[in-house]
DNA sequence: ATTAATAGATAACGTTAAGTTAACACGAAT
DNA sequence: ATTCGTGTTAACTTAACGTTATCTATTAAT
């Protein structure tokens, strides 16, 4: 359950610091000194979190932060940029580049370890919408955009709520597969929140009203499927 | 795709270490040893970006500059000065006459390119003043100038104090976007920063008010994203 | 067929996140 | 010293959202 991270910074020093720190808090994590080099090891191994460096010569944090997003494999990857404070632009460059966050340097051991918690939350509520690139083409119906919160149903884009968007995401990340009650539960409410046993029957039922009843099917006794 | 650079310098040798490392890059580079001859090429090609020395014989970089700016066609050509290290008064006076940048000498190749990428993804990025001229785009009802720090509402400039400049202009970084809350906090406010958790809505409002309410979506605990 | 278990439906309810407003604090400019 | 612009806080309101309660329908087991 511990997350990867990839640390991509031309700066050894740096990558020995964030290294130690996330290592102590569990995570697994791996290092690259370069734009190129990062972008190798992101491929293979598709990390939870990637932190990328603004500054590098050569390529430069932007155009790999670019070409990371280019790679359909990492579409679940969050990047996380590392900024020296100051460099504002590169603030807003960054997302449109499409990163995640960022942290400016200098780096604060604590908050680092807080700030990449964060990050890994939002992407857990995320689910792993694993499509598989096989046989992926067939028309979907229905497509979920984390980015601008939205879902498409046959063209026309709508909003959810927030536990409706989490619920049918975490369906949607693998069609057909059957999600236990208690599965659903931790993932959409987390494992410590308590709420009665009806609360997941509303939310689907608002989510039938609104895209339709075909979509989720019920498993009596075990729990709800997503089907096209 | 590849920008096109003025280089002008009356020391040949500068010239052509900037040009051969430039090429190398990719980037078309074209060269002029004065002043004079660099306007003339400047009004012809039209370059992205000019990179210009200050200290030059006859007319200076300074003097070059303001001529260039008083040239409509070239209102989107970046300029970038050249400057010896310790003539710190020409980045005042460099930035006063109208340079969106400068390099020190001695010119360190590396540092070079990775600046000038920075400037040219700042032209793109910010400078969203890219309006008319060419029989273009769909009608921007906002843009923002972050040299002039103005923003442009339905042709009329307006301003903005600096908190809600900054926050507009990350909503606008990626439009469509969600932006979460600590993203937001981050990104505007700073990591270490605490401020009260209504400090943003506030912000957001003062922005309403200004740019109106159709541009700023809520998404209720999630965040904030900007539409057109 | 009867019962028990499980899910569907609906509306009422309570909670929480965001909106709103005014007041306050602070620094820069006058 | 005073004013003004800016940013933050506090206190309250509003509305969206999520949860619960209750009842009904369906399915599975005996």
């Amino acid at each position: 359950m511990s997350s990867s991270i990839l640390v991509i910074d031309d700066e050894q020093d740096i990558r020995v610091l964030i290294k130690y720190n996330l290592e102590k808090e569990g995570f697994v994590v791996s290092e690259a000194a370069n734009g190129e080099k990062g972008l190798e090891m992101a491929v293979q191994q598709v990390p939870d979190l990637i932190l990328l460096d603004v500054m590098m010569p050569g390529m430069d944090g932007i155009e790999t932060c670019e070409k990371l997003n280019a790679i359909p494999g990492l579409k679940h990857t969050m990047i996380c940029f590392l900024t020296a404070r100051g460099e504002d632009y590169s603030q807003i460059a960054g997302f449109e580049a499409g990163a995640d966050d960022y942290i400016t340097k200098p780096i604060k051991p604590k908050l680092l370890v807080s700030r990449i918690s964060a990050i890994l939350r939002r992407k857990g509520a995320a689910g792993t919408d694993v499509n598989n690139d096989s046989t992926d083409n067939k028309e979907k119906s229905i497509t979920i955009d984390r980015e601008r919160y939205l879902i498409s149903k046959e063209g026309n884009e709508m909003f959810l709520p927030r536990k409706e968007f989490e619920l049918l995401a975490l369906l949607m990340s693998k069609p057909s597969k059957v999600f236990h009650r208690d599965v659903i539960m931790n993932s959409v409410w987390g494992a410590d929140v308590v709420v009665g046993d009806r609360t997941i029957d509303v939310h689907i039922r608002k989510l039938r009203e609104k895209i339709g009843d075909t979509h989720i099917v019920t498993v009596k006794g075990v729990g709800y499927k997503f089907e096209e």
